[in-house]
DNA sequence: TGCCAGGCCGGGT
DNA sequence: ACCCGGCATGGC
């Protein structure tokens, strides 16, 4: 009988024979990182890389620069990230945090343990479950698994979970039933969205296409999501 | 052309 | 302890 490790990792090859490996995070450098996982909370991803486009314009990657910008400006800087009022200051607070405690050095506040850089990021307002998982797997290369709606979605649908799971329940499945390995958790969750872009769009049934049809699923689109 | 995108917070019940 | 509105641009 197959194990929900086997069929996790068996998901997992099977996206990535389909995909291949997608080598995340797709930014540059680990404050550009920080700054993408902020911007692209419920938000397109094309429409954050104008938006960091526009500060590497300005030269702007770069926290004393952060801290020291007017609110403002940075909101129009980032206008095309959408929510840009409320996301100027939930960066604005995160920079503030770091350059406060940690004198502005990333490498200084990622050297924390796990638990400890995920309690302080999740103090600061507007960095909330799924943004601090980001910046610690993919800003800081520390084990963590990230869940995002795809995530919930496709586990869901594979029957992994249950419909009102929350997002520590489902962070728990795949922690504990995969080798604790960065590289695999970073590559899982970025197939995880490119399987969940491509073919497991909301109120969508499972299409032939998508690499994941042939595990058990649910025939019908989860409700809502 | 309306619906959706890699969330999160704060206020009301 | 839930539930929900608000936040906003750009692609299809």
């Amino acid at each position: 009988m197959s194990t929900v490790r086997d069929t996790l990792m068996k998901m997992y090859e099977a996206m990535y024979e389909h995909f291949g490996p997608q080598n995340w995070w797709p930014g540059d450098g680990e404050l550009e990182i920080v700054i993408g996982a902020v911007l692209t909370q419920n938000t397109n991803w094309t429409n954050v890389e104008r938006a960091i486009e526009n500060l590497r314009r300005e030269n702007l990657i770069d926290i004393e620069k952060l801290y020291k910008i007017n609110r403002e400006r940075l909101a129009e800087l980032i206008r095309p990230a959408g929510y840009f009022n409320i996301k100027a200051k939930r960066l604005k607070n995160l920079i503030t945090y770091l350059w406060e405690n940690y004198q502005g050095e990333l490498d200084k506040f990622f050297s924390l343990s796990v638990e400890q850089m995920r309690e302080e990021l999740l103090s600061v307002s507007g960095i909330g479950r799924e943004t601090a998982d980001d910046i610690i797997l993919y800003a800081a290369n520390k084990q963590t698994f990230v869940i995002d709606a795809y995530t919930w979605r496709i586990a869901h649908r594979h029957m992994l979970i249950e419909y009102d799971a929350d997002y520590e329940a489902i962070k728990e499945l795949f922690e504990s039933n995969l080798d604790a390995d960065v590289k695999l958790f970073n590559e899982y969750h970025a197939l995880l969205v490119a399987t969940g872009k491509n073919y497991c769009k909301r109120k969508k049934p499972i299409c032939e296409k998508c690499p994941l049809n042939k595990f058990e699923h649910n025939p019908e689109p989860p409700e809502e999501m």
